[in-house]
DNA sequence: AGAAAAATGAGGTACGTACATCATTTTTTG
DNA sequence: CAAAAAATGATGTACGTACCTCATTTTTCT
């Protein structure tokens, strides 16, 4: 099998190897009628360029950073795990990658951070941050300043323009609510809702597709309002004690953040929860303890290393100017259950 | 950013150009304390070789085939167009991929066929074909006359010690069960359980997961005897109408094979699909239709995207002499509901 | 027709690695 | 201690493409 180099598609189209060149780099001086006779051989024998003579010509190292929260769970290690990973099986193709992690708390700290990015230092950037005008006022400057950027799981309202690699969460709050309902069975009663903060973007649109479906298709089943423990075990204790206390009607828990081991914990105190149904999000360590052991029953999951490596692939298309294969970089919204763990 | 190369390496070791390269390709006529310099230097700087410089320099096309069945369904054709997908995506990095289809009903002709092939035209195979002891054997001398092999989606038994992309179908059958037992709530009846044909090994897995958490877990539940549709709508109408004559308690249909078509339309016929659960396997647009439209209420799938690509990746990782990413091989189980799909 | 402009050809260099060959140095052996 | 063996160095070529310069041919314009 022999694969067509440009010396063969020279020969093919009748031209010289600089015109050819000239063809397939874009260069001025070549006329109409030689462009098509190179494109027409270029389909006649099938041409593809070498993308490892490319790579290896071009021979730049790219470099991309990950933006991650300060505070964090255990999925934000297993996501800073992944990017490790990642920037090791990586190094052999010229990508590296590494993670800063910042108090996203402070919403001009991030936006600093941001702008004091020098683009001849770093190719791309993908940002989990949530939304504030400032980030998304230093992503834009960012951007324009040559520096790619995807948004990492959590997207900035008006930066549709910008790659954005994550699941739709109005879809996972939605898919929460219907493995919730059909599992609750014919019972009435109440849902807990708990999440860390109804602060992010992320939380607010999880919630709004939970009550959608809860409204649409299951009656029997009220969900209550959000609670917020703002990852504090004390807090927790106190707000969700208190929701027990005056609701005896519980049915079902749905676990917002991807932190769901301190309403889990609080909650196995107060009531078994092998009776009613739990659903969390982010797959972890605790996660998958907590599946098995019967005490939630369904894991709504963005796989970590699909969003690592996706956001990757797409900041190294974006820096070669190549279009991402989009087909293959959404990320799904995985139901785990006992049995497909 | 600097990357360093062999150059960079050789003067970091204080040895020449070519005793590092005795070194990094196991050449012999290397003293043991030269490459113990050699490797402390290769860590020291973080030495690793240009992916692209050895491709260039090996500048062999791989080429590889998918074996699939002639006869089939919606989920064929999408994995057929992946496979193309592929093909195209993948040529400026010298990996070509075709199909070849063959009558699966012939063991006898799809191992002749296996035998047939000319290792050097072929550097690996993906293939998915019912067990069967021709076959097997086929394959394993296929394997050791050089040519790489995945058993892709439906693994020969005894084979383990081949590669293997897909999903643990007795997993598949579990999960389908723990979706159908739970969404029917309380109610007691029974289950049909409808296959193409019960002499595969991935349906028999299926069925045997299925059994397991139905008989586990959900007492109230009755799982029927798998019904055989061998792909003949008239076969299908005749058994199919058949049972639900006998049985007027039925609350879920297990559609353990891929083309769920043709008993979903034989079944629309006889009553409200929308009343009882219905599980199917692999996302097809037929499928994806009929969970829009309630007819069925999960689908349980396996990406035949990613399972191309990953083949793939193992077929080009194999011939290279590397190992797999293996964390990244494994295909999930996935469930698709309305809402996340 | 002749000058200017455009198009094309010819040839070289570089990227990092693998794999040669041959010369030279160091170590081991009898 | 000399001869054989092992280890190391020096140097060259090739892979396919991009980019460069300079010479030559063809076309266009006046």
């Amino acid at each position: 099998m022999i694969v067509p180099t440009t010396k063969d598609l020279a020969e093919a189209a009748g031209v010289s190897l600089a015109t050819v060149d000239r063809v397939l780099n874009d260069r001025p001086n070549v006329s109409q009628k030689t462009r098509d006779k190179v494109q027409a051989a270029i389909e006649q024998i099938g041409f593809v360029r070498n993308l490892a003579a490319v790579n290896l010509l071009r021979n730049k190292p790219y470099k991309f950073r990950f933006i991650l929260p300060k505070r964090g769970d255990l999925y934000l290690k297993e996501l800073i795990q992944q990017v490790e990973h990642a920037n090791k099986s990586l190094r052999s193709d010229m990508t590296f990658a590494d993670v800063e992690q910042l108090d996203m708390g402070d919403p001009h700290l991030v936006a600093n951070y941001i702008t004091s990015i020098d683009p001849s230092d770093l190719d791309g950037l993908a940002i989990m941050a949530p939304e504030s005008p400032p980030v998304r006022d230093a992503i834009s400057r960012l951007n324009e300043r040559g520096v790619h950027i995807v948004q990492f799981l959590s997207a900035q309202e008006n930066l549709a323009q910008l790659d954005f690699v994550g699941v739709n969460n109005y879809a996972a709050g939605a898919t929460a609510a219907k493995i919730v309902g059909k599992f609750s069975g014919s019972q009435t009663g109440s849902i807990m809702v708990i999440s860390e903060t109804m602060l992010s973007s992320d939380s607010i649109e999880r919630r709004h597709g939970f009550d959608a479906v809860i409204n649409a298709r299951f009656e029997n089943l009220r969900p209550l309002p959000s609670l917020e423990t703002y990852g504090e075990v004390s807090r927790a204790k106190r707000i969700i004690g208190n929701q027990l206390e005056h609701c005896d009607d519980i049915v079902g828990v749905y676990i917002m953040s991807s932190e769901a081991r301190i309403p889990i914990e609080v909650m196995c105190e107060k009531l078994n929860l092998s009776d009613i149904t739990v659903v969390v999000h982010e797959r972890t360590p605790f996660s998958e303890t907590a599946l098995k052991n019967d005490q939630i029953d369904a894991i709504i999951a963005q796989n970590p290393g699909h969003a690592v490596r996706s956001a990757l692939r797409i900041l190294r298309a974006r820096s070669e100017a190549r279009e991402p294969n989009s087909a293959q970089e959404s990320i799904r919204i995985e139901i785990l259950l006992d049995e497909n763990l």
